[in-house]
DNA sequence: CTGAAAGCGCTTACAG
DNA sequence: CTGAAAGCGCTTACAG
């Protein structure tokens, strides 16, 4: 079943079939109507690849998501699956593991399938400023942003990470916390976590304090796992912090159940400030306070700029969607 | 850059490029040398649209998931993508709602592209049963059973549901329990949720007891909210239940949720087991006794079991892989 | 072992 | 408004 069986079996060329599958003007009324009701009938399906080679060797959107356990990431490709959708794009999504460079798959990714374009789910600014060059297909960055990066193909849509740490220290402090330790990331530059941990140096600063990075930071991967061990090292190492805060609410999650274990409880020996905003920090026990990253604006603004570049309306931009500091119970007023 | 370029500049027919990327015989040491000189040096990618054009229409292996939320879900992608990696092959996430019909979208998707197989994380067994029908490509259902719906390219790795369910329920009796709620999932025969009440109800059934679905039981979907609601609603109908059963860790931790809420406490009050061993468990505040699911087999043997069918090596399978009571914390004895 | 040629199923100028 | 033809970048018999 090809197009061509459809346009023998309605009367037309494969030209006219081509233009009714594709919404093109410059077919008769009577032709669409006769080839829309063959093609029903037939159940028939146009072949993407051929399609994809023809036009310009275009393939799907494609994403690409940094780990797999992030609900985060999750929420956000859910609403990046559906905007698409609703313009009659696919979305195929590639999970990357944690130590695959985002980019030089993509690079990889775009020689191969061309991609009409693509989405990255927490890459690293870095990365995407050494090795984006080859990439030519409209991209959007989202969680991290690649403003000052100059590629005209490079869009990203974050919330201001750095903002965002600052009121989360900024509350721990407003509660009367003096010692505060940051849990996760890596400080890399160009990581997300460095935006997030110089928001809370900032907000310590401001207020006439500092974060001693080399005692009171412990980097550790966004994971349970990692929370859980990266709480212990810090606790070890500075016993005498009264809150942590942690980049992510999975990590958060893990730094919760490692103070439980170590018979401490939360927030009535140690307070926790979460990160995301996911059903994890809702959900937990004691729910945990934390940032709430707006899921549906990320999403939708991804689609929105992603679309732009594909239909070859100009220019890039990089936006801010909005944030929250949700008070839950993981905090206690010292 | 395509094959004509690389045929040029190494002064070979583009035929015996094509074989040389396809790792063909009939090619002389020193041209696969040279030829492969060249693709390096020119970074050359070989489009993947006009590939799968050519080699009858395939495109990579499609997986399609069930819902965004569930973490057991992507603990088993993480083994089918590094699986398939390992045999050079590539795999395209498609994520569906909750309502989306898996199969339908698996048939509209062959239609188009024409994968070269299909995996289904958390299908349901009787839409299958209904639509599988057009569907050629060999396929694996993971989580369910397809056992017994006779369709030659679906094979199926899953745990032993009913099994699993009973084991957690014997615990639970074990423990004193008597009277048992049973959380989660919808009982429409077919999917996972009907096997894993039937393992409930015949665990008490061998003990001299029964499950009162219309009192003891109360369907949800498949996350935190979900397990949330329906911990109140069955507590409501039936108070004096002891436990309850849920079939999901993120129903379980719902739950866990609500029943703080309602001023009670886990395990003292109310016990719960859940259904997964994910991290969400694991890591919980109780710790929450589950049924953990080999994540790592479910993936291994459905990347085999795919491989099987895509080499036209004959036959689908239905394997079981193993489970395992974990206990840990949200466990009385009474 | 190697190359020239046909063809996978489409789209898109180009004529009409 | 419509059709015939070229061509997207590959693979694969078929000759040699």
């Amino acid at each position: 079943m090809d197009i061509r069986d459809i346009a023998e079996r309605s009367g037309y060329g494969v030209g006219t079939v081509s233009r009714v599958i594709n919404g093109q003007p410059n077919v008769s009324e009577r032709a669409r109507e006769r080839i829309l009701e063959v093609m029903g009938a037939c159940g028939y399906e146009p072949n993407a690849n051929a399609r994809y080679l023809k036009m310009r060797s275009q393939s799907p959107v494609a994403a690409f998501v940094m780990g797999v356990g992030n609900r985060l990431f999750g929420d956000v490709l859910r609403e990046i699956q559906s905007g698409l959708a609703r313009e009659g794009e696919d979305l195929s999504v590639t999970y990357l593991d944690d130590d695959a460079t985002e980019v030089s798959e993509a690079v990889r990714y775009q020689r191969a399938r061309h991609p009409k374009g693509m989405v990255f789910l927490g890459g690293e600014t870095s990365a995407f400023r050494d090795g984006f060059a080859p990439i030519e297909v409209p991209c959007v960055l989202v969680t991290s942003s690649a403003e000052g990066l100059g590629f005209p193909n490079l869009s990203s849509v974050t919330i201001d990470n750095e903002g965002a740490a600052a009121e989360a220290v900024g509350h721990l402090w407003g509660c009367g916390h003096r010692r505060i330790g940051v849990l996760g990331g890596s400080l890399e530059p160009g990581k997300v976590a460095a935006a997030r941990v110089a928001g809370a140096a900032r907000a310590l600063a401001e207020r006439g304090s500092a974060l001693d990075l080399e005692r009171d930071y412990e980097p550790c991967d966004y994971s349970e796992e990692g929370g859980y061990g990266a709480v212990r090292r810090l606790l070890e190492r500075a016993p005498d912090v009264t809150a942590v805060f942690a980049l992510g609410d999975v990590i958060a999650f893990g730094a919760v159940r490692a103070i439980r274990d170590l018979g401490r409880s939360v927030p009535e020996d140690l307070s926790v400030v979460g990160f995301d905003g996911t059903a994890l920090a809702r959900y937990a026990v004691p729910r945990i306070t934390t940032i709430r990253q707006d899921t549906v604006a990320l999403g939708e603004r991804t689609v929105a700029l992603l679309l732009r570049g594909m239909r070859g309306e100009g220019g890039c931009a990089h936006e801010l969607v909005g944030y929250e500091l949700v008070r839950q119970e993981s905090v206690r007023r010292l």
